[in-house]
DNA sequence: CTTGGAAAGTCAACAAGGCTGACATAAGAT
DNA sequence: ATCTTATGTCAGCCTTGTTGACTTTCCAAG
């Protein structure tokens, strides 16, 4: 593999590229497939601890999000969330249907424009949300302690540069301190 | 909600808790609410380019994923693959069905012991997962590059800390160079 | 050599949660 | 009055996960 002294992969950008007394050792491919490989295996304990909740009460991971940001803006409207969430209306029309059959979501009728439905947690719902994030931000909270603070940094850093713009947008709206 | 100085939410360990001189204030539950937002949007991102690609291809994540992990482990078996992935056989099974009818995957029967299947990438197999990988890197790249060494080295032990213990040990068990 | 059990494959059935397309309704906007 | 927007809904499809039952192959222990 290490044809022309050592740089050269196949595809394009893998070459190590002393540019500048930088190493840049970390943008080789094998740092970078470790980060992918990472960030599966992540995930999947990222969302294990809220997946065996939702499987108690009967509901899926589509639930839990739609709980979650009805949560974090209390009286969003349907497409918002649609535009938050990035899937179909049927599909969340699906999941919030039964959330709010479940009477865990309200769903009020705009007063300014009532063609919209301001969504809102219920008591119940609004339990359940803390059930759901208790767990998730336990398992967040020891990977955060055991990392240290200038790793959560790192860690934030990395995730919103690797976000589509659109999502940052999104995630940067939801940081807004105005609500 | 902020009842005795600000401090004393809700739930548990969220109060900032000034211990022996360090802030702690990276384990607020309002941090860890913003960790787990980028988390979400952050995979949408990750996954965003090769689930176009696979569109293309008439194969979706699953299909990724076992491509992904067989060319990582060449000669892996089912049952590895099984334990790695953390899906059931008749799921995988349908996935590997497919890769090996569509000439992408061949799955030799063991020498040692015949029962079990040794999967392997075939010419095409490995191309589609150059693609696959090298969009996926790409998007990665650019957000380690974005981010710095120090970031990167955060973001990996933040996301090693969230893994359960047995997806850890897969992980590291893909890094040994012994193979 | 026989048999128990492990590895793998297969069939059937089902559910969640995506998707598209078509259509209905209400109400703001022009 | 008409156009557009926001929402809801019905129907149908696909992927990817699940469980349960059954078969085949074959190593290994008795």
């Amino acid at each position: 593999m290490k044809s022309d002294g050592g740089v050269g992969m196949s595809q394009g950008a893998s070459a190590v590229a002393q540019k500048s007394g930088e190493s840049l050792l970390f943008l080789t491919d094998d740092q970078i497939r470790k980060g992918i490989e990472a960030m599966f295996f992540a995930y999947r304990g990222f969302t294990a601890d809220p997946d065996r909740i939702l499987d108690e009460h009967g509901y899926g991971r589509a639930h839990h999000r739609a709980i979650h940001f009805i949560h974090r803006s209390p009286g969003t409207t349907v497409n918002n969330l649609l535009s938050i969430l990035g899937v179909t209306k049927q599909s969340l029309n699906r999941v919030l249907r039964a959330l709010v059959e479940d009477g865990l979501v309200e769903a009020r009728i705009g007063h300014r424009d009532k063609r919209e439905r301001h969504l809102y947690l219920t008591e119940a719902g609004a339990a359940l949300e803390q059930k759901l994030s208790d767990a998730q931000r336990e398992r967040m909270r020891a990977a955060y302690r055991a990392a240290g603070p200038v790793a959560v940094a790192g860690f934030r850093q990395v995730l919103e540069a690797m976000m589509d713009p659109e999502m940052r947008r999104h995630f940067d709206g939801l940081s807004d301190s105005s609500r």
